[in-house]
DNA sequence: GCCGTTTTCGGCCCGACTGTTTTCAGTCG
């Protein structure tokens, strides 16, 4: 890094992120270890440069970051560099950090492989499990050592932790709830965990059940087709693997302490950690099974009876990620009120067989009437895009004659709008001309093709395209479609701001393989200022319902129905 | 290293499970 421009929040959080790895490594006090993590954590939430911030002297405002951090801050940006940082990776072997990271090693076993047989890093450690040494390690059996050698085998160098997408992992969430439901000593069952938290991929998936006879409750699911593999079983919980490969977790509790059941497991952990602190200065201990405290030992049928205990308003689920909501929660200004799929007034990015469209467009608009909603704008795709018979401009005039047609025939003020997603081009010129383009209600404007010429090229072009007074939402902003490709890494912060300058609405897309916006840039663009439209991007009836998955991501960048557009009536208030 | 219903020092969240062990450390959530 030079020092010629200050270092991003990310790079600073990287910096602490990895002092504190080294320093666990070496054993270091691990308040202080905590200390370096936390601050990473706040500074990779926070919108403002902290960099800034430190120099002005008023990083220490943010939670978290005390003189230490701050002076830290300043000369990294001054330097490029943190003298400890660079004192630590003299004295520990940075690779060491990447073996802590594998599954059943951690910072203990690192170590202790590097003392006794000199590892430093994956090669070595390979090197060590293809002599077959690692027993040679105290504490290290047989087991252990052919677990971390299927760990080295599976490890691959740019492989992220393997994720699935919500619109996966939430059906089989609720299939494995099912199962659970059907056993007569199952009083409750609950998806928890990050799922419930609205986040859009889940490693794992988390389901707390309310019994009074776990073991046959557990048992129970054992024997369910849809259990591959039990990888962890004690009297109240199992872990298991599913038949399609994804780990799921079910925890259960008696009825009476449910509340405190499904708060634990929803998390998240460092909002636990915040909550249990708390309790803590309070007189109280915590957890999962209930609390002790002054009036002895105690628990709660309902999430919201552990908050009071603490004196705080329940947070949503989406919202429990330790960024303050604790604090907030104590204040007397209620927790805003996130948007639900009733808030809806109507949908406007949906395709017809007018391009790539499963359904025609009057039973499009008789599937959105038949949900409630008062509006249904069409937006199929524009001239360039062939592969989707995207509309030339003697198409979109015929199209209008159809809408014009269906829009006479309501007696209820339900009504279709002209709509387009249109192409950006590769330039970030535009596909219609302008006097097409006043003919529409809305256009959203939307990057298809070279989302993989990366982030900056993809910037500049949704910039070129929010700077046009035609263009009134910039569709799935980043292009991402999973398993095929990830989106183009897009300055959000630039877009945001431009959009929030010009009154230009962001979507956030449910489909599944986009959910794009993803949370978190959704609520840095919210924190610009900027309006959402949430959106299902359905190609047949059935996928209007994709708009949920929007919703969730919605509520977690912590959205109310006056930010998202389409909970308005038609005509919106416009630029 | 941070921070305050213990307030400028002395604390810092809680429990389950596994594999290695004869009583517990390490990892995970």
């Amino acid at each position: 890094m030079t020092a010629d421009r200050d270092p991003s929040n990310r790079e600073i959080a990287d910096a602490f992120t990895l002092l504190g790895d080294l320093l666990t490594i070496e054993g270091a006090e691990r308040h202080r270890v905590r200390a370096y993590h936390r601050g990473a954590e706040r500074i990779r939430d926070t919108r403002e440069s902290v960099a800034a911030l430190a120099r002005a002297g008023r990083a220490t405002g943010l939670p978290d970051i005390g003189k230490t951090l701050q002076s830290k801050i300043v000369e990294l940006a001054d330097t490029g560099t943190i003298a400890a940082l660079e004192r630590v990776k003299e004295r520990v072997p940075a690779g060491l950090v990447e073996l802590a990271r594998l599954p059943g090693v951690g910072p203990g076993r690192a170590v202790a492989m590097w003392r006794e047989l000199g590892v430093t890093d994956m090669e070595s450690l390979r090197a060590a499990v293809g002599e077959g040494r690692l027993t040679d390690v105290p504490g290290i059996g047989p087991k252990l050592a052919a677990g971390i050698a299927a760990a080295v085998a599976a490890h691959r160098d740019d492989a992220p932790a393997p994720r699935v997408g919500a619109g996966v992992a939430l059906p089989l969430a609720e299939e494995f709830a099912a199962v659970l439901r059907e056993h007569p000593a199952a009083a409750r069952v609950e998806v928890a965990g990050s799922l419930r938290r609205g986040r859009e991929d889940a490693h794992d998936i988390d389901l707390v059940v309310a019994t009074d006879d776990p073991a046959a409750v557990l048992a129970h699911l054992a024997a369910s087709p849809l259990v591959d593999e039990v990888a962890a079983a004690g009297p109240a919980k199992v872990a298991v693997i599913s038949n399609r490969g994804l780990r799921v977790e079910v925890t259960c509790g008696p009825p009476g302490r449910f509340g405190n059941l499904l708060q634990h497991a929803t998390g998240s952990a460092a909002h636990n950690t915040r909550l249990r602190e708390r309790a803590k200065r309070m007189g109280y201990s915590l957890s999962e099974h209930g609390w002790t405290g002054p009036d002895g030992e105690d628990g709660a049928p309902d999430e919201e009876a552990v908050y009071a205990l603490l004196g705080l308003r329940t947070p949503d689920p989406e919202i429990r990620e330790d960024r303050g909501e604790t604090e907030r929660g104590l204040g007397d200004a209620p927790f805003p009120e996130l948007v639900t799929g009733a808030d809806l007034a109507g949908q406007v990015h949906v395709h017809t067989t007018w391009s790539d469209g499963r359904e025609t467009l009057p039973h499009m608009v008789e599937a959105a009437r038949a949900l409630g909603y008062r509006y249904l704008g069409v937006s199929d795709h524009s001239q360039s895009l062939a592969l989707t018979r995207g509309l030339t401009p003697d198409r979109v005039r015929r199209q209008w004659d159809e809408i014009d047609a269906l829009n006479d025939g309501f007696g209820d003020g339900f009504r279709v709008l002209k709509c387009t997603e249109m192409d950006i081009l590769a330039d970030g010129g535009l596909d219609f001309e302008d006097d097409l383009l006043e003919g529409f209600d809305l256009v959203i404007a939307s990057v298809h093709q070279g989302v993989s010429a990366g982030g900056d090229a993809v910037t500049r072009r949704l910039l070129r395209a929010i700077e046009s007074p035609h263009v009134d939402v910039i569709g799935h902003p980043t292009g991402r479609k999973r398993p095929r490709r990830e989106g183009a890494s897009i300055d959000i912060d630039a877009v945001a701001e431009a959009a929030a300058r010009t009154g230009t609405i962001l979507e956030i897309n449910g489909q599944p393989p986009r959910q794009d916006l993803d949370s978190d840039m959704a609520r840095r663009a919210l924190e610009a200022g900027v309006r959402l439209l949430v959106s299902s991007d359905a190609h047949s009836p059935a996928e209007l319902g994709y708009v949920s998955y929007g919703i969730r991501i919605a509520r977690r960048a912590g959205a109310t129905a006056a930010d998202v557009a389409n909970c308005a009536p038609w005509p919106w208030r416009c630029r």
